[in-house]
DNA sequence: AGACCAAGTGAATCTGTGA
DNA sequence: TTCACAGATTCACTTGGTC
């Protein structure tokens, strides 16, 4: 059998309102939204620009847009993209999403919330991160993953690990803040039925499209900033919509 | 200077009562709780025995009292003991507390309706796990810990590790179903400073003793069965109050 | 090398209740 | 009595490590 060519697409745009047009179904939902990390106390929130920043105070990278938000106005908006997205999902279909430790009970909540089936926590252990004496580090992220509804244990997909192990995107290669090790995404993206179409209403700087071009999958991204959106594009080799 | 044998005791009773009695004060607060993962919906709780069976349907550890309760139930009786246990704590110190997934939202809320300021989850990595086709493995679970307000940076402690790899307890070793791997515990307690006195409202086989007393820390234990206080006791060479 | 094991899980089966 | 449904019980099962 001749080996198919992957369609990898993406958005520019709003994920709610693309969600609402005539973007067919999916078999999968991945993305890395943002964290509202600036946000756990109503009041406390950081203009992302002094966050993200090096040591000498420069900002590399344009600012997210939901990024300061308060963590319920955050797990609101989320609630809905990702009740959006299961309505375009099909039954069975695994959902994974990227949080950071102060946003994962709100977000397993908007899962639920979503109508989705909560079925775990996985950990990408970044190896290395910045040491506070007196403290452990913070050296992972999480994976909260389910699906919509039942998922049979006969799909025809592999047993994944549960501890994905890898540094962080540095110099070059990084094109976006927040950008997932594609070798962590590919091993993601396999959560996905052969043949199967993934979305990603987050897709930032790609990685989870990139990823799913090299397993094989079509996959949609949505990025609502043009600069971001365009950069992706790029780097995918293909148009943005 | 003539090095001190740390002092450590085990109290056989309920953690509330005994936190209301005169057992001092402490420096730490360190602790593996029932996890009550049976119960995550209401309704459904399994009995402790039929859960952690292997492939025989052997158990041959004694149930656990606090598995088997709904999360509500559960969240509740963890804020009372967290509650008690920061009564009893000096300011500024660490509460370290391990959980799995499916109640670490439950005790994220508990930890700060208890008045200790979150900040931040650390991860074991148990790097093995029973696998199964088509899903993430469920091969890690989580130290949620903070500290009672504030925790200043100048105290005499090192920076310690976000994820701690160690394989399960096995063969002899093993006395507790749910038994922590001395090496994972003694990195852990070390979030104390040099000298202090740690409490574990939730002993069992006595890990965190066990870890105390080797890393130089005096300690008190908190166990309701009475089998497992003094299996513990026995582990420690000492006697059960 | 080989046996054993995993803070389990889903599917199939059995049991009990109410219409 | 039969059927529908929910809850409870039983059982088969998978990978990679450790002993």
């Amino acid at each position: 059998m001749e080996k198919r060519e992957p369609k990898i697409e993406i958005y520019q745009g709003n994920a709610l309102d693309v969600l609402r047009g005539d973007i067919g179904t999916f078999d999968a939902v991945i993305t890395d939204p943002p964290y509202a990390s600036g946000a756990t106390l109503a009041g406390k929130q950081v203009p992302t620009g002094k966050k993200y920043t090096d040591t000498k105070g420069r900002c590399p990278f344009p600012d997210f847009i939901g990024d300061g938000m308060t963590q319920r106005a955050w797990a609101h908006m989320m609630r809905e993209v990702l009740e959006a997205a299961r309505e375009k999902t099909s039954p069975g279909a695994p959902l994974a999403i990227f949080i950071d430790w102060r946003n994962l009970p709100a977000l397993t909540d908007a899962v639920q919330w979503a109508g989705w089936s909560l079925r775990g926590v996985a950990v990408w252990d970044k190896i290395t991160s910045r040491p506070q004496m007196g403290r452990f580090r913070q050296q992972a992220e999480f994976l909260v993953w389910g699906s919509n509804g039942h998922m049979p244990i006969t799909r025809d997909v592999p047993c994944l690990p549960g501890v994905f192990r890898a540094s962080n995107v540095q110099g070059a290669e990084r094109i976006h803040q927040t950008q997932k090790p594609l070798e962590v995404m590919r091993q993601i993206v396999r959560i996905t039925e052969p043949g199967g179409r993934i979305l990603d209403p987050f897709a930032g700087s790609g990685s989870t499209l990139a990823a799913a071009q090299a397993e094989g999958f079509d996959a949609v991204g949505i990025e609502i900033h043009n600069e971001i959106a365009n950069t992706a594009a790029e780097r995918l080799a293909i148009d943005c919509a």
